[in-house]
DNA sequence: TTATTAGAGACAACAAGAATCTTTAATATC
DNA sequence: GATATTAAAGATTCTTGTTGTCTCTAATAA
């Protein structure tokens, strides 16, 4: 059990989309090159975070991608749903039985940690990157 | 993402063999036929359990698994860990970068999970369900 | 010695993920 | 309106891991 790679381009994307200046659009070009991915591939990646909401796509010349305005605050949780949907990790098997406490656990757990993954905002570690970046700077 | 089947089938299995009596052991043909599963695709799953120290198995006549005496406190991590491995969920595509800020979030969230998992214990929910067995028996 | 049971290995079937190629649709610019 | 540009959708292949079966070997109680 792990995440897809498709989520860890996600996530760096998102990162990089936020990076940038405001209101700037980025073609899938740009992105694939900065991952070192195909454009194709991570276009399909694009286009479920498009459709999450997350980022806005404008096709056309000088079209391209850019964070979407209204969620200034996008957590790590939003984007891992956008990629991996939102079953949960664990399922069961054959005779589902209503309360039952080895599923209450394994539910419980999960949202342990989904709990923590929506509190956690990207716009926040940007700003850590940038302080780190401005640190090391003035070195 | 999501668990595998065998971790479904194990933590059926182990808390099937700590809900038995002690020191009675069962063969993993009784354990496949409760689960309507295979033999030989069980015994796989009991064989990951047994190096993993969690129960004890005797080949032979009379042979059969039972519950490792000394671990009385085995957790849900503890099954969890035996089949899927204890490799991170989440982990980085190409360069891993030291002190990176996503790997960060990403792994403290996954920690949460594990600490729930590792503090509920299956004989908790074993004594509740029979807990809950007996008061719909005095009804 | 024999019946019984776990364990190991090879192997097939299947599903999901990763990735590419091709075609289509939308849009800014001229 | 024509054209260049760019996202989106579809089909398809490749790879990987899981699921499951079959067969053979090893250990052990009776
Ligand atoms: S986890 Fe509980 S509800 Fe789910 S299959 Fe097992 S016993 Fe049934
Ligand atoms: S998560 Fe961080 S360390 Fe890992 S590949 Fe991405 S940038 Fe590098």
């Amino acid at each position: 059990m792990k995440y897809s790679n498709a989520t860890n381009y996600a996530l760096h994307t998102m990162v990089y989309l936020i990076w940038l200046p405001k209101a700037s659009t980025v073609g899938v070009q740009d992105l694939a090159e900065f991952q070192k991915l195909s454009p194709t591939y991570l276009s399909k990646i694009l286009t479920k975070l498009t459709k999450a909401g997350l980022i806005e796509s404008t096709p056309g010349a000088k079209g391209g991608y850019k964070i979407s305005k209204s969620p200034k605050e996008i957590s790590f949780l939003d984007v891992i749903i956008a990629i991996e949907g939102e079953s949960n990790l664990f399922n069961c098997s054959i005779h589902h039985n209503e309360g039952c406490l080895i599923e209450k656990v394994m539910r419980e757990s999960e949202d342990n940690m989904k709990e923590e993954l929506s509190n956690r905002l990207l716009i926040d570690i940007v700003e850590k990157m940038e302080l780190q970046k401005q640190a090391k700077e003035s070195n």
